[in-house]
RNA sequence: GCGCUCGUAGUGAAGUUGGCCUAUCACGCCUCCCUGUCACGGAGGAGAUCGCCGGUUCGAAUCCGGUCGAGCGCGCCA
């Protein structure tokens, strides 16, 4: 007796198999029953006649998901009985023996409905959605992918090395899960929020290439594209190295592989542009940009410099977008643009139409026509084109029609799921404003190096420090970050020094990373690397706009395990034992 | 923590300008019939305190207030 799946059965036609699965719908004919028998690979219909009395008499009780096994004879369906509609349509099992290896009460999901349940009872009996074929593709694609990247790896001579799961809180960054740690009463370990200094002491303790799908743990508020709790990454790092080019060029080819063989997309372009931090905030209105449409931001600062309209006037900055077809849009769409357009900051959005050669706009007649004129230039306007502005301190104005950009590439549905736009998004400042706080703080990484080193950090006023640039970089996939890195500060130096720029002093630095800066005092290489995000770039390459979506086993957004019911309660003697 | 949206049989939806709701439909579930179906078909049946609490009203699934839960966004995420 040869063991098959569903699919396998087309290539075994006269012989006797067993095959087994879950039954995914029994037709019963009175003296005849048809049982489809469902495994990962498909469907394959199972005869059985009453001739086979005990066969007979346990498929009549058959009901759906029971889990069972048959054996029996592949045939060819005769004429007109054929169904096209599944690969194994052409053939069948006639059933000498059947097994039930298991019962299934009713379900509380459909799994298999056109009507899908809602998220949380999906959650909540995942191993039921799990049986959807789209989630059993999803799980082997995931371990594709994770494949491609090893292979990829190792051909590129990087050796995975795991680091610790039980490690140190980090003082910056997101906030830690925290053990308590049972042989040192009082004191607590955190899961990683990376491996960061750990891969660092790889460089330093002679790995000249490290990586790592490394699991990573933050207990910070979830988001669409944002797990909660728990995710992996593609850590890597490289020695000897101290330009960040050397790294994404390093990892250029792995992205491209991953969007082209491995989920069929085409890319926007072979050539991965790299835009600074500064251009992208000017051109896209934030720092990670979707390349699949244009709409960049024009500024009008220029055109409006002598204006006497107010809103305009009394603005640091004026830019605006134009959007192709945007005339169409109606007043209550436009009120919804603007409803978006205040709550990032804006105070409200002026707009211009124009049809047949007209502008029709509340503001146009503030506007004189030399102004009119000169932006129908600068944005190259055509009938049918609607124009949004923002005037504003040129930071809001960035940061609100970089998200109307966004909106209205919804709106008109410009994002081609076929397409992968990538770009690396380099040189972003070292330090930023800490608007809520009032002072200067660390806009990334505080590991990463400042472009110029030691000598760029003879900085005395906020704007000085505000200025320096970190040679640290982003690569943006369709809109998402999917990769951080950095060439990495492995100079004691330097870092005393930016840490030192911000009023922290030297034993602050020693206190929270004294195991890194002991080390970077015996020989630390030059070293840069980078992290990605693969969860979250295997969602947009697999077209999905919800990270859950692609996970086994999420957690909901308040951090609930619906399945498993964790976080849970814990017996006193627990958290006696813990000292707790 | 804040904002927006949502919450109706096991599941997915309809009903939400108060009364025609004794709450509709589909799938699922239960009983019976059926030898070529494949979303099998046919006959019958059970199943909902309309998330929860309170209020307005002669009357609330529907209006109001509160509360709980979910999703999305903001804050947060070096």
């Amino acid at each position: 007796m040869k063991r098959t799946y569903a699919i396998d059965a087309i290539a075994t036609i006269g012989e006797e198999i067993t095959a087994s699965g879950w039954v995914q719908s029994r037709r019963d004919h009175g003296g005849l029953i048809f049982i489809d028998l469902r495994d990962h690979t498909g469907i394959l219909q199972l005869v059985i006649t009453p001739e086979i009395a005990e066969a007979f008499r346990l498929a009549e009780t058959l009901r759906d998901e029971f889990v069972i096994s048959a054996d029996g004879l592949v045939r060819s369906r005769a004429e007109g009985l054929v169904n096209d509609k599944i690969p194994t349509g052409g053939v069948e099992v006639v059933v000498s023996t059947l097994t039930i290896l298991n019962r299934a009460e009713a379900l509380p999901i459909q799994p298999f409905s056109d009507a899908q349940a809602g998220e949380e009872l999906r959650l909540k009996y995942r191993y039921l959605d799990l049986r959807r074929p789209k989630m059993q593709k999803l799980l082997r694609a995931r371990a594709e992918m994770f494949s491609q990247i090893r292979t990829f790896m190792e051909n590129n001579e990087f050796i995975e090395v795991t680091t610790p799961i039980l490690a140190n809180s980090s003082p910056e960054g997101a906030r830690d899960f925290l053990i308590p740690a049972r042989l040192q009463p009082g004191k607590f370990y955190a899961l990683p929020q990376a491996p960061q200094q750990f891969k660092q002491l790889l460089m330093v303790g002679g790995v000249p290439r490290y990586y790592q799908l490394a699991a990573c743990f933050r207990d910070e508020d979830p988001r669409a594209d944002r797990l909660y709790g728990e995710f992996y990454q593609l850590d890597a790092e490289i020695s000897f190295i101290d330009d960040g080019e050397d790294v994404r060029r390093t990892f250029d080819p792995l992205i491209k592989q991953l969007a082209t063989d491995f989920a069929s997309k085409s890319l926007l372009s072979e050539d991965i542009p790299r835009i600074s931090y500064v251009e992208a905030m000017e051109r896209f209105g934030t720092d990670k940009p979707d390349l699949r449409f244009s709409m960049e931001l024009v500024d009008l600062t220029d055109v409006f410099a002598n204006t006497e309209f107010g809103v305009f006037k009394n603005a640091d900055c004026v830019k605006a977008i134009r959007v192709a077809g945007g005339a169409s849009l109606s007043r209550k769409q436009i009120d919804n643009f603007t409803e978006i357009a205040k709550n990032e900051g804006a105070g409200g959005l002026a707009y211009i139409t124009y049809e047949a050669g007209v502008e029709k706009s509340p503001i146009a007649k503030f506007l004189s026509e030399t102004e009119l004129a000169g932006l129908r230039d600068k944005l190259q306007v055509t009938d049918g084109d609607a124009v949004f502005f923002g005037a504003d301190r040129r930071m809001i104005v960035n940061k609100v029609l970089g998200r109307l950009r966004n909106e209205f590439a919804t709106h008109f549905k410009l994002k081609d799921p076929n397409i992968i736009a990538l770009c690396w998004i380099v040189d972003f400042p070292f330090y930023e404003w800490d608007e809520t706080r009032r002072r200067v703080d660390f806009g990334h990484n505080p590991f990463s190096m400042p472009k110029g080193g030691l000598g760029s950090l003879d900085v005395a006023t906020d704007e000085e420090k505000l200025a320096i640039v970190a040679d640290q970089y982003d690569m943006v996939m369709n809109g998402y970050e999917i990769c951080s890195g950095g060439v990495r500060n492995h100079n004691p130096e330097v870092l005393y020094k930016v840490f030192g720029l911000l009023g922290y002093d030297k034993d602050y630095v020693e206190a929270k990373f004294g195991a890194m800066l002991n080390a970077f005092k015996y020989g630390a290489p030059p070293h840069a690397g980078c992290a990605f995000g693969v969860d979250r770039m295997f969602m947009e390459l697999m077209g999905e706009s919800n990270i859950r979506e692609v996970i086994a086993f999420p957690k909901n957004g308040s951090g609930v395990d619906l399945m498993m019911n964790s976080p849970s309660a814990v017996e006193p003697e627990q958290l006696k034992e813990l000292g707790l």
